[in-house]
DNA sequence: GCGATCAGCT
DNA sequence: CACAGCTGATCGC
């Protein structure tokens, strides 16, 4: 929970995310997204006084905030003073002093923060200097370098302070894995149990916030049936998500709540009251969301693990994993650093020690940095790419150095950098509209699951887990061990109708406009952050199993089982769901034998905004990020906040991406078993001058080719 | 009666 | 366990 208290340094007279307190007499409010721990105040009579006197006071947010918000009538009351801002839109607003009239202009930018529908980052830049607030953010590794706004030209902004989401601020919390692969785990489950019958019901016991919305739309789109939820009124302008749920409570796939839901559960009822159909008794199972209650593992595990004769749960998360949060900021480089939370059990020095390696005022401090000239206003060695370290001899044209690694990745001689273009005040440059009136229309071809075994890779007893042992001890035994797991193709048909959203979102944009423009929290770059994200995890500084790529490689008590009660005929058939290391490679496989999808996927981006997002140039090597970008985009699963990818790709060589994939080399591994936490990754970990120049160049995305040569 | 806070519980 | 709440009890206004 984030215990920001409201005001930046720099900017004292803005209040962010908290409206009580000292907040009272703020400037300017602006509300990250729509969760009540970001919300406290926001509706006291003390600050609905302060806005009747101050008529100059607004709130601004997202569109999609702004609408979930005032979807809520004791909200109400902030109609009038709610300033949407598009997302990625540099926007002026002018910060009034009511007593003296004076103005302050602060130019205020939106950005996807990935934590739930409308959720944002906000970058203000003004006098005081250039800060980032990230609210609450899930940002793949990665996601940061391809923020064009977070950019100046071809480099990173100077940014003078980061106000940072650390919920998961701690190695614990190395690893998680991403959405994408959360997402699959719990459709295949779902999946494999819905279609044993119509009485064959789910229930996700999702917590009422908003941030389920992405696998509601997703699983429906896959598997066919809307969601039944409580509520959907808040929802009544987003149609991509509308058409996903329903309150017929007639669906296989529910979501609903009430007060006493577990106890329902447990009278096999479902929250909405329903326990059979047409007299027939439902057959339900409960899939708990939860984050890392997979918490500190000495051993992987899955991303469903079955708790009880029909109850699961499924790995999910909101906020950054350490390494992502690691990624992030050592990409933005700032001057300072602000933890948003301390996660419980540490203290703010803890917390500290972690991000301020990754802060110039560390760094330069404790190895100042050749600046040729002295002209370079940062450091150098951050931004390499592959490609680039081949010219490293040359130090005086540094200029194709500092580059936007993930973003542009070797093509920059190419196409060279333009600078955005985009202006101040409510101009939408997304016009990403033109040249993709082409919409895939195939809706997802159910997935062809092709099962095949695969051995079961984690021989070893998981002595942590008593949860699940004692929960259902006696029914694993009774129920085959057999990992079943998903083939190449279902990770190449796992292409879902992504593109239909899009095009929603098209009809929207062209619609009303006061309408939110949803591609504000379904745009996506891609999905990328398996592999970028396995690639700096621990393991590169051990020896671990070079060779563990299961994504579900978890002994028997952990696997994800699909039993009826009582009736085990079925269970063979629908064991595991999850994906193997034999999956893992097969998509490695599949993305070196189809190609071109890092070319389409970066292409792809530059519709947006972007002229430089261009054609990968194919003779050069694939920096490790774009090898994971293509890899995601073969699993295709959708990017929740964001905008679906289309899938075009054109081609490219294979051996090129052979060079890439063989950089990444073994030690890739560690990527896809992304599962794998160790228990002290700390305990392997170079000295932090060392640890720091490591993490800069995993921030950048270079391969291990590279990396393990600077290894000691 | 309402809001703030806290314990307890998902 | 950890996400982000909700409920109910208590206290003050």
């Amino acid at each position: 929970m984030s215990s920001f208290e409201g005001r930046m340094k720099e900017y004292p007279t803005i209040s962010i995310d908290r409206f009580d307190r000292e907040n009272l007499v703020a400037k300017a409010y602006f509300l990250s997204h729509c969760h009540k721990d970001h919300m406290k105040g926001l509706r006291a009579p003390s600050l609905k006084r302060r806005l009747e006197c101050s008529r100059k006071v607004n709130l601004y947010c997202s569109p999609v905030t702004k609408e979930l918000l005032l979807s809520n009538p004791k909200y109400s009351f902030w109609k009038n003073r709610i300033i949407m801002i598009e997302v990625e839109t540099p926007t002026q607003i002018s910060l009034v002093d009511e007593a003296s009239g004076e103005e302050e202009d602060v130019l205020v930018t939106l950005l996807s923060a990935g934590h739930c529908p409308g959720s944002v980052m906000f970058l203000f830049q003004g006098n005081n200097g250039t800060v980032l607030y990230t609210g609450d953010f899930r940002l793949a590794k990665g996601e940061a370098a391809r923020m064009e706004l977070l950019h100046s030209g071809n480099r990173v902004k100077e940014i003078e302070s980061v106000y940072l989401d650390t919920t998961f601020c701690d190695p614990r919390f190395y690893q998680i894995p991403s959405r994408e692969q959360c997402l699959l785990g719990i459709m295949e489950l779902v999946r494999s149990w819905i279609t044993l019958g119509p009485y064959h019901v789910v229930w996700l016991n999702c917590k009422a916030a908003y941030g389920y919305e992405y696998l509601f739309t997703n699983l429906s789109e896959e598997l066919g049936g809307k969601v039944h939820v409580n509520k959907l009124d808040m929802f009544k302008n987003m149609p991509e998500i509308l058409c996903h749920v329903t309150t017929d409570h007639n669906t296989q796939i529910h979501a609903c709540r009430h007060p006493k839901d577990e106890d329902f559960m447990r009278g096999n009822r479902l929250p909405c009251g329903m326990t059979s159909k047409n007299g027939t008794p439902l057959r339900i199972i409960s899939i708990k969301p939860s984050t890392m209650w997979f918490g500190e593992r000495s051993k992987k595990t899955n991303v469903i693990v079955r708790t009880g004769e029909s109850s699961y749960r499924a790995c999910f998360s909101f906020h950054s994993s350490y390494s992502e949060i690691k990624d992030f900021l050592s990409y933005i480089h700032p001057v300072n650093v602000y933890p948003n939370v301390i996660p419980v059990g540490k203290r703010v020095e803890d917390v500290l020690e972690v991000l301020k390696p990754l802060c110039k005022s560390y760094s330069e401090s404790l190895q100042p940095e050749y600046k040729p000239l002295g002209t370079l206003k940062r450091p150098r060695r951050k931004s390499f790419t592959d490609a680039d370290a081949n010219h490293i001899e040359d130090l005086f044209d540094d200029s194709h150095f500092i580059t936007l690694k993930h973003k542009i990745p070797s093509q920059q001689s190419v196409n060279p950098v333009v600078p955005p273009t985009h202006l101040l005040s409510g101009s939408c440059q997304k016009d990403d509209g033109q040249g993709r009136g082409c919409y895939n229309e195939s809706m997802p071809v159910s997935l062809r699951v092709d099962y095949i075994d695969c051995e079961e890779s984690n021989e070893e007893e998981e002595d942590d887990d008593v949860e699940e042992d004692e929960s259902h001890g006696q029914i694993t035994e009774e129920l085959p061990q057999i990992l079943m797991c998903q083939s190449e193709t279902v990770a190449g048909n796992l292409n879902p109708g992504l593109t239909p959203r899009e095009r929603s979102n098209k009809q929207v944009e062209a619609g009303d406009a006061g309408i939110p423009q949803w591609e504000a929290f379904f745009r996506s770059d891609d999905v990328s952050e398996t592999e970028a994200g396995g690639s700096q995890s621990p393991n590169l500084f051990s020896d671990s199993d070079g060779d563990s790529t299961h994504i579900s490689s978890l002994n028997s008590s952990q696997s994800t089982h699909i039993s009826e009660h009582g009736s085990q005929s079925w269970d063979s058939q629908v064991d595991t769901v999850l994906l193997s290391s034999q999956e893992r490679k097969a998509a490695e496989l599949s993305f070196l034998t189809k190609g071109g999808s890092t070319a389409g996927l970066l292409r792809d981006d530059s519709h947006k905004d972007s002229p430089n997002w261009k054609v990968l140039e194919q003779n050069e090597p694939l920096p490790a990020t774009a090898e994971t970008d293509v890899k995601m985009d073969q699993l295709n699963v959708a990017n929740p906040y964001e905008a679906p990818k289309g899938n075009d790709g054109s081609p490219s060589s294979t051996e090129e991406k052979l060079v890439a994939l063989s950089a990444v080399g073994k030690a890739d591994s560690q990527g896809s078993s992304d599962f794998e936490i160790p228990s002290t990754p700390d305990a392997e970990l170079p000295k932090p001058a060392k640890l720091q120049c490591l993490y800069e160049k995993l921030s950048t995305g270079e391969t291990l080719l590279v990396r393990k040569s600077q290894l000691p």
